[in-house]
DNA sequence: TTGACACATGCCGATATGGGAATGTAATTA
DNA sequence: TAATTACATTCCCATATCGGCATGTGTCAA
């Protein structure tokens, strides 16, 4: 089985790098898709699909006018990994506070791969 | 070119639902492989496949005892992705002030399909 | 009407995916 | 030493991915 879809929910959508600079790009105001394609320096129809995967999933709204469509990220689907993200906010504080409770004392390293042996 | 590689950054690896799910099991504390299969219903080998990824990101640290595995979730790692999403703050703060703003108006449908024709 | 323009979609190929089943490996136990 | 336990890895396979290129579709201008 492979990877789930991309347009199944927004984790899977931004997932890919360029859609990540889509909606940064598309963050401030809405823009047309010539627009994207020159500002992130990517191909028209590579553009349109990623702007696609990002509409199935709600993370961008479209306004059409003419031959020109005009996007914009919606923030409130950002707000889905967002709200995930955040329930993990107070391990890190905890792990943070941890850090720096042995902020004096002994470094210690990160444990090597699963599979290699230490301790 | 198929989508990057879920061992590229957190973001590809958050992209599984199988992952979120063992990330927020590994949240509260520590648990061995077999705790993790068991919770999820997830096969073994699956199990001990998504946390390899999960540790090649940085999303999980391991802790190696006798025969046993104790991995945990590494919420330090997660905040790069609580940290991008939350660039959008201000956005859909603003979203939702409009969204008041018009409260009493008239309700304004999402558009259609990309391709599909409206207005 | 014809052509240019803006965007969307289809097809292709190279590649990564995740599940299942089998196997490998190190540690513990008999 | 041999068997068992706890994980990790490998192989296989059906499937989805993304980019490039070509093409389709609707809109506007000449």
């Amino acid at each position: 089985m492979p990877r789930a879809a991309t347009t199944s929910d927004p984790f899977n959508a931004i997932a890919e790098p360029r859609r990540r600079d889509i909606l940064e790009f598309l963050g401030a105001r809405e823009h047309t898709v010539a627009e994207v394609t020159e500002a992130l320096g990517i191909a028209q129809p590579s553009a349109s699909k990623h702007l696609r995967v990002l509409w199935d999933v709600g993370l961008v709204e479209v306004r059409r006018e003419g031959r020109q469509a005009f996007y914009r990220t919606n923030a409130e689907q950002i707000r889905v990994v967002y709200d995930w993200s955040r329930r993990f906010e107070r391990y890190w504080q905890r792990q943070l506070l941890r850090v720096k409770e042995r902020a004096e004392g002994n470094a210690k390293s990160r444990q090597d791969p699963p599979t290699t042996q230490e301790r």
